[in-house]
DNA sequence: GCCGTTTTCGGCCCGACTGTTTTCAGTCG
């Protein structure tokens, strides 16, 4: 049993223990223990084995005796005493109705023992036929936002963000290289251009094992993969799995003669190719998934790369983002395809957290991090008071903590000369009428004031535009913070009029931020579009909670690559870090 | 359940907001 699934089970206890209404800080004890599990890099089925030392597993901050044992009953029988038990008074698809919104542990737990509902689509026949409103503390309007819930729900359901989908894909490649003979495996689809999110998984492999001579040893290899759920299909040079989360995934094995067209074809988008291959045929060639051809007499004309493929078409290389069928054709035949940005044009982070709010490493931590990563300069901007959970600071501890990140930054500007700037700053809230929360003496003594929406997202479209726009006009804030608040497969986008909110941040100088996590992947391609057709200053930040966390920058890239954005249109591309600051909006 | 210790038990993040209320439980972050 690997730390993900052991992690996954602890995880799940703790949901069922909710419903249970069990003892809040025992629930608390086994989210913590799934969390340090996920975190370790050492196999914990190993230090769980009956002769290993008691004490490695019990040295994990978060893992005392009770869990120690819980984990040893996990890798020994699949399962552990407490989760059975649990089972046996509930069901596993409750899980999945904590998922919906507005649906916690209590109220799963009451439409249980009260309706006997315990999956998604009793609980909507229940809604529908009026059950709930007969049921303390529900009413109408909760039945109504909970169909809702349910729709988007089955909406979003059946496809991974784009960060899951990558770990799996590494992780079954790793399987798959281990095969003698493989030396190429790429995702392709939409995972190789960036969606959000992939509805499933396309990875091709190639190398001498995949020549058709002798390529059915690997598809042997490949179809008995330890990780496999359930087979799907098995042909030539061909493998369809799912794993146990329903992810499904298409392996092909290709010879690499053909390795190129077939990543062309597999990557698509379906209408980048039909337009590839209608301007093949204009020029009397054919594209298909196994090479270019002319179509007199059938002879190859490209095959083994992409790049060959386009240029055989008068294309410039198209990057896989752009493969949307949305001008990047034109663009190419007309040699005015953007220079895309790319990570390593980006020099500083100007939004994360430390363990001063619910951020998990320290300012030096951050920065010497965000250093190695090739940063010039980073903004520490923790959490305002009115985000109490996560400690957030209010304006004394704030102005303290301002006096700790300029201690920090002196001392890291005399060890590292000058390569890194530590900015003061805060992540103040918008709350609901559109002032902050925090005086606006304490923001004056800030160099980054990022705003964000943290609550509420259930005002209208204008009176959340106008809450916005409001907070835009207090002078001191510099970046508007993930504007519309999406929590990617959770919750809609905050309902606000961007087009308005995009035009005031430009007349005003305020940047608005493309928040680098895939959960929160919240300015769309159309936004980021609009944002520079209006001129807005565009950051990308990566609101890192942790030293780890600076690595989501790729994903933000990621996606200012599919909005066709180059390092001119953003704001952190700039080295100065003197020079960035005077960009934004002035202090008053 | 974990932790830290004053080795035996008390502390462990909490405020905003909603829908249903006539004073608050439940959800969310």
């Amino acid at each position: 049993m690997d730390n993900i699934t052991i992690a996954r089970l602890l995880d799940e206890t703790a949901s069922l223990l909710e419903i249970d209404a069990a003892d809040p800080f025992r629930i608390r004890s086994y989210r913590r223990a799934a969390e340090a599990v996920e975190q370790q890099t050492t196999q914990l089925s190993t230090l769980a084995a009956p002769d290993a030392d008691p004490k490695l597993l019990l040295a994990i901050p978060g893992i005392g005796k009770g869990m120690a044992a819980n984990i040893r009953d996990l890798v020994a029988t699949g399962t552990m005493p407490l989760r059975e038990e649990l089972l046996t008074k509930y069901k596993p698809t409750m899980l999945e109705l904590l998922r919906l919104p507005g649906m916690g542990p209590k109220t799963v737990a009451l439409v249980w023992s009260a309706l006997q509902v315990c999956d998604i689509d009793a609980l909507e026949a229940a809604a529908k036929a009026g059950h709930l409103e007969k049921l303390p503390r529900m009413g109408t309007k909760f039945a109504t936002k909970l169909l809702k819930g349910i729709e988007d729900h089955r909406k979003n359901s059946g496809r991974f963000r784009i960060d899951a989908a990558r770990d799996y894909a590494e992780k079954i490649s790793a399987l798959i290289a281990a095969f003698p003979g493989i030396e190429t495996i790429t995702p392709a689809g939409s995972l190789r251009r960036g969606r959000e999110t992939v509805g499933d998984l396309d990875l091709l492999v190639t190398g001498p094992a995949c020549e058709p001579e002798v390529v059915s040893a690997a598809v042997e290899h490949v179809a008995t993969l330890p990780l496999i759920d359930k087979l799907l299909a098995r042909g030539a040079n061909k493998v369809s799995f799912t794993l146990r989360n329903n992810l499904q995934v298409d392996v092909r094995l290709l010879p690499r003669a053909s390795y190129g067209a077939a990543l062309q074809y597999f990557t698509g988008s379906k209408h980048h190719n039909v337009a590839l291959r209608q301007r093949a045929i204009k020029r009397g060639l054919t594209l298909s998934e196994y090479a270019l051809l002319r179509l007199e007499d059938n002879t190859i004309v490209a095959a083994a790369s992409e790049e060959e493929i386009y240029r055989a078409l008068d294309l410039d290389y198209i990057p896989p983002e752009l493969r949307e069928n949305s001008g990047e054709l034109e663009a190419a035949a007309a040699h005015t395809l953007p220079q895309l940005i790319t990570l390593s044009d980006i020099r500083g982070d100007l939004h994360m957290h430390t363990n001063a709010s619910d951020g998990r490493d320290t300012i030096r931590q951050m920065a010497e991090t965000a250093l190695a990563h090739g940063l010039r300069y980073i903004a520490i901007t923790d959490h305002s008071k009115a985000l109490a959970m996560t400690g957030g600071l209010d304006d004394a501890r704030a102005v303290a903590h301002i006096k700790r990140i300029r201690e920090v930054n002196a001392e890291l500007q005399q060890e590292y000369e000058g390569r890194i700037t530590v900015f003061p700053g805060i992540e103040v809230d918008i709350l609901a009428d559109g002032t902050l929360d925090l005086e606006d003496e304490t923001l004056a003594q800030m160099d980054i004031v990022v705003a964000s929406i943290h609550s509420r997202f259930d005002q209208s479209m204008e009176e959340t535009t106008n809450r916005v726009l409001r907070a835009l006009e207090n002078p001191h804030v510099r970046i508007l913070g993930h504007p519309t608040g999406r929590i990617l497969l959770k919750r809609e986008p905050i309902a606000l009029n961007m087009n308005v909110i995009l035009r005031r941040s430009a007349e005003l100088g305020v940047a608005v931020e493309h928040n680098a996590n895939p959960a929160r992947a919240d300015l769309n391609d159309l936004h980021l579009r609009l944002a520079k057709q209006h001129g807005c200053k565009i950051v990308v930040n990566t609101d890192a909670h942790s030293t780890e966390e600076l690595d989501i920058m790729s994903y933000g890239i990621t996606q200012l690559r599919r909005a066709w954005l180059t390092p001119a249109d953003l704001l952190n591309t700039e080295a100065s870090a003197e020079v960035m600051l005077a960009n934004l909006r002035p202090k008053p």
